[in-house]
DNA sequence: CCATCTTTGTGCACGCGTTCACAAAGACAT
DNA sequence: ATGTCTTTGTGAACGCGTGCACAAAGATGG
């Protein structure tokens, strides 16, 4: 034992994991049903529940943000939202871009789920000449040939890419070029970004490819149940387990 | 004390790693474009860089599949699509129900990924009477009602749920009843299932908190001060993150 | 003020996933 | 055949994330 290794190089004080991170939002979701419903205070037990985590694994979440629960009582619903809220940077406004106004593009645009938390679309860009000028969500469609200028007059640093994969590297260094930090990626592809840049991928295809497999491993099972002769570990499996990661992986096909 | 848990001998043989299950779209995909392009084989650094991934962790995942590739060569292209279109289970077809033709159903519906890789979109549902009957993506939408009879007819294992957030359980309960037994949900709510039921969740709101709270953390590096206004294009080195800590004041609303 | 009860915060151990580094395996040239 | 060169497949170490189990902290009641 003692490992003496390097002892924390970095990466600590206000390093919060990445996973917690993933989590917070979750967390900030259940929270905030709780203060609609005029709820107090929350026990850790409960809110991991609402959550659908575990709860140590909620208070461990919880202690990487500071101390912010009462023994014996457990946590104040309101002030926790705020602080989760402060902590993911929600307690500012985030003009966002969505580029691709397909009939993706055009679904995120109509999303709800942007305005309600801090994100504003700032504007929608396509590169069909025949789009412009035409609203989509209220808010009319520009041309790509503006992507630059629109970035710059509105300070958006973060940008979602919904163009076909063809286009999606293209645009994901425009955006990059134009100052844009950090990227929601829809493409089927896997873009290049230099240092400081951030990508999050949602991709359809892999997901449901994902369940395929396992599906498929659920069919076989009760098919071949011959050689395993260990019927009960099936119940083991992944089961019902919500959420994947931190991560969430991404793919379209072409 | 000494609970010495035993450590599951099981979950090996056909056993492979979640993250790797994870992956092999990623590598299905890069696969397919070479395939297109008629490259025979490819070694794992070359496929490694066109999925995005390490070379060595590409190797190991293939090991769990069986050992592929040639040594001083590289793997067959062609050999290696089968191999892991089969392993993902999309030899053969599933059919998909997609429940909830919003926005995003909708653009879902009219997604061309379903039908290329093994997923069918057996039937479109919406609890709206009006939309029953209107062709969406060519398919006409169908009544919640017949949610039953669709899923037994044809078979459905396969369900994509992109309703509200308030109907998504009770759609979601109805699924699992009638057999569905893998889940697909866009809806931003934690949904609960029984054993062996497994669910995938996508959710655009979490994934730019996600990008918010990276994006606070680079902001706050620099200066404090900056609203918006970025200076020039020139955010390419911003990355040395994790600056000593110290420097993050905690500060403590009343 | 003390006893009891509830719930947090966390030390610890475990297992998974990632990465390095290298021996084994095979292609290819001579 | 033999040697060289390329690339795979994997043993081993490491670090992260998870969950258990419990002591500390504070509320609550007498």
């Amino acid at each position: 034992m003692a490992t003496g290794r390097t002892h924390r190089p970095a990466t600590r004080s206000r390093g919060i994991p990445e996973a917690t991170v993933a989590r917070l939002p979750l967390y900030l979701r259940a929270l905030t049903a709780l203060s609609e419903r005029s709820v107090p205070t929350v026990s850790s037990e409960e809110l991991a529940a609402a959550a659908g985590v575990n709860s140590a694994k909620l208070r461990k979440d919880f202690s990487y943000l500071g101390s912010y629960g009462t023994r014996g009582v457990g946590y104040d619903v309101e002030y926790l939202v705020y602080q989760i809220s402060r902590e993911l940077g929600l307690t500012q406004d985030w003009p966002v871009v969505i580029v691709g106004i397909g009939n993706l593009g055009a679904a995120l645009a109509n999303y709800g789920g942007f305005a309600s938390r801090g994100f504003r679309v700032a504007a929608l860009i396509d590169a069909d000449p025949a789009m412009a000028g035409k609203p989509v969500a209220g808010i009319p469609v520009q041309h790509t040939d503006e992507l630059e200028k629109i970035i710059k007059d509105n300070g958006v640093s973060i940008g979602v890419i919904a163009t076909p994969a063809g286009a999606a590297q293209q645009v994901c260094d425009r955006l990059v070029a134009a100052g844009v930090t950090s990227i929601l990626n829809f493409a089927p592809t896997v873009l290049s970004v230099p240092d400081g840049v951030d990508v999050r991928k949602v991709d359809l295809s892999i997901e449901l490819q994902i369940l395929a497999f396992h599906e498929q491993r659920k069919a076989g099972e009760e098919t071949a149940a011959g050689d395993g002769a260990l019927p009960a570990a099936t119940a083991r499996e992944a089961s019902a387990d919500q959420g994947p990661d931190g991560d969430v992986p991404a793919v379209m096909p072409a």
